[in-house]
RNA sequence: CGCGGGGUGGAGCAGUCUGGUAGCUCAUCGGGCUCAUAACCCGAAGGUCGUCGGUUCAAAUCCGGCCCCCGCAA
């Protein structure tokens, strides 16, 4: 099938080489502009375009979608379907109205919960312990379309969304591909949203990553792994802002006040939370520094058993 | 030229401003204590202080070039 892709992080990736694989011929890719990013502000080229160079793909990076441009490239490129994955940018009605199967959204949540950017960080933050991906139709609005197929996983109370990340980028892309096929051959039927359970899954930010002592162990080991790798969660241990990589919820509970770190030693760091629960940190980094154990960090900067946490500024 | 931190035995740090014995915690090895131990005590090994050059009687430390790592910002 004659199709153009749109996508742009890592998410993206197996989506695309999925469809490559699949036999499907990708006639062309749009992917966001190329951005100056990282230390020294060099120009970067997202994942998507990366790939799809490699594969001698024609790639598309307008800044707008509204402007006639991207309509009349669509137009000429003559999919038979659009299909997106994390591009970043909505499509006007003038798009989708273009290609004859119209244009499919491979989405990483099971809607209409946590429509939205930030999906699958968010199904972490909030403790679930299932979540999914979600291949619908593009509406106008954000993530609205109707649902053409759906596909579950749990979430491991260990696993951060770096990981969760990678196993629902290749299980949507399975899942494209496959609803794709049941498209084509029309032994599929889109189901509208049920509007009422749907809910959002805004942009992350670093306003989220300060880690509030007051809060229940769950609460932050779930922030710890819902804010990886980025925006991450973050404390200051002896006068250095550190990001917390990783944790794991103690057996034991605790009468010190949020914030007490109740153990400090070669084997480790423990702090009380406010439910009585105790957060052991694993893994951390300090600024300008590389990832370290709790042990290592506390071999060069040691923290009194006691010592109060506080929430940082 | 976006802003900033850093490269010191295997790990994490101090020492650099105010040049002059290589320091701390841990790990490692040997010995001791103990019913026993990841605990404790005693001892040992291990470092061209990122790299190249300069200044100096003397450089981890001062000056210049280069390489590498990281945080912020986007």
């Amino acid at each position: 099938m004659r199709i153009v892709f749109m996508g742009t992080p890592d998410f993206a990736v197996p989506s695309l080489r999925a469809l490559v694989d699949a036999g499907h011929e990708i006639c062309g890719v749009f992917t966001q502009p190329d951005k100056p990013k990282d230390r020294g502000m060099k120009l970067q080229q997202s994942p998507v375009k990366e790939y799809a160079l490699s594969i001698g793909a024609k790639v598309y990076q307008p800044s707008k979608m509204r402007d006639g441009e991207a309509l009349s490239i669509v137009r000429e490129l003559e999919p038979e379907l659009v299909v997106v994955a994390a591009y970043g940018k909505l499509l006007p009605p003038d798009i989708l109205a273009v290609p004859r199967l119209g244009c499919i959204n491979v989405h990483s949540s099971l809607l209409p919960k946590y429509r939205g950017a930030a999906p699958i960080n968010w199904a972490i933050l909030n403790g679930e312990d299932r979540t999914g991906v979600t291949i619908m139709y593009m509406a106008e609005g954000m993530d609205t379309g109707d649902i053409l197929s759906q596909a579950a996983i749990p979430i491991d109370l260990d696993e951060d969304a770096l990981r969760l990340f990678g196993r629902l980028a290749e299980l949507g892309a399975e899942l494209l591909v496959e609803t794709i096929g049941r498209l084509e051959a029309g032994t599929i039927e889109a189901v509208p949203q049920d509007e009422s359970r749907s809910s959002h899954a805004p942009m992350l930010s670093r306003e989220l990553s300060p880690m509030d002592w007051s809060r229940t162990a769950r609460q932050l080991h779930d922030q710890v792994r819902g804010l990886r790798p980025w925006p991450g969660a973050a404390a200051v241990l002896n006068g250095a802002r550190c990001k917390i990589l990783r944790t794991a919820l103690a057996a034991e509970t605790t009468k010190e006040v949020p914030g007490t770190v109740v153990q400090a030693d070669k084997k480790g760091m423990k702090v009380a939370c406010g439910d009585g629960g105790v957060l052991e940190l694993l893994e951390l980094q300090p600024d300008g520094k590389k990832a370290m154990t709790a042990a290592a960090f506390l071999m060069g900067r040691p923290i009194p058993v006691g010592t109060v946490l506080t929430k940082q500024e």
